[in-house]
DNA sequence: TCACGATATGGAACACGGTTCCGTTTGTCG
DNA sequence: CGACAAACGGAACCGTGTTCCATATCGTGA
């Protein structure tokens, strides 16, 4: 996806990619691709203009999304008095993206090599990131300390397994209480 | 899917059963009903009278095919003079199986408690079979003694793993290559 | 500024899958 | 041999992804 010539298709290409992520995040990765171009304002052919298959859209909206996260960090942490206040809705963010994470499975095919290296993106983009803002919240003494960056972005995954099928499970609020409980008390 | 009282009925509850295994062997669970109901010489609307959904219909195939597959052990080793050749022969039938059972993923969701009660009725039928055959040749003094029945079976599960998405890969060469491979020398 | 070609758009139309519906056929039982 | 409940076939329906092309829009060179 080379970056269009015209504005307004660069305008209907990062429209589309909001779309597709708030489409994921509301209705699951199963969402068809005629909703995700109603809520972007466009026509279907507009989608596959800009992305000749639906899984590409998936891949597509994956790195915005693991980029969008990542950049996240920092600003938050600025705006953000608290680190452990900063790490929560981080962690936030963070578990909206892993349900376009989830749905990649469903998009391509395990064995496709395009997943291997986007899961290898994710890792070295989004644990530096996490490690920053929890170094800043340890540093605050604000939480516990015997937990790396990597093992809760795992825990959080894992907790948000199963999420875009039932939705009666309400993986934020979980993700919420587990880092709530990282909390240094006393 | 209580026995259906006329003749007709039962036959071509039979035939779908059959007619589905060998679709799905032949094409991957994701075959489409209408060839499933065309092989059986049936319409589709009689494939939804006896299955009420698709994915009824392969889990179905499933129970089926595990019970066939544990029946077809005994007689195997009655008409097979080897007891290695006996084992061989039932390999072959379970790795065609194993095609059905990878497809299950597909058809029910992991979490549903089907697929859990499915897995043991797999593992309880099937193992002792296995055992059996394996035994057999080992008295016979035909295959090495290092290796357990649910090792075997497993290692010929994960040879079949993407069986069905890439069709240049011969899971059933490879699964008997493994088997031969057990055959004592010396 | 404006005209015109390259680009981009929208959405109807298509392909293909599961599922439903119902007029017709057929097995079974008295 | 009826008669009738059971079973059947397959056209029709709905919801997907994808393609196509007449139309609208942008941006550039004069």
């Amino acid at each position: 996806m080379p970056a269009p010539r015209r504005a307004d298709a660069r305008r209907n290409a990062q429209a589309l990619l909001d779309a597709a992520a708030a489409e994921f995040v509301a209705s699951g990765v199963e969402a068809p691709v005629r909703d995700i171009a109603a809520r972007a304002g466009v026509g279907v052919g507009t989608v596959y203009r800009h992305f000749p298959t639906r899984a590409e859209l998936v891949v597509a909206v994956y790195r915005h999304q693991v980029e969008a996260c990542a950049e996240a960090g920092e600003p938050l942490l600025a705006e953000t008095g608290s680190g452990l206040g900063a790490l929560a809705r981080w962690i936030d963010l963070f578990v909206d993206f892993l349900v376009t994470k989830h749905g990649l499975a469903g998009a391509l095919r395990p064995d496709d090599d395009r997943f291997e290296a986007l899961h290898t993106y994710f890792l070295d983009r989004l644990v530096p990131v996490c490690a920053r803002l929890l170094d800043a919240a340890r540093e605050a003494g604000e939480v516990r300390t015997d937990l790396d960056a990597l093992s809760l972005m795992r825990g959080v995954g894992n907790l948000c397994v199963g999420a875009d099928t039932d939705p009666r499970y309400d993986a934020r609020a979980l993700a919420a209480h587990l880092v709530a409980g990282l909390r240094r008390t006393g």
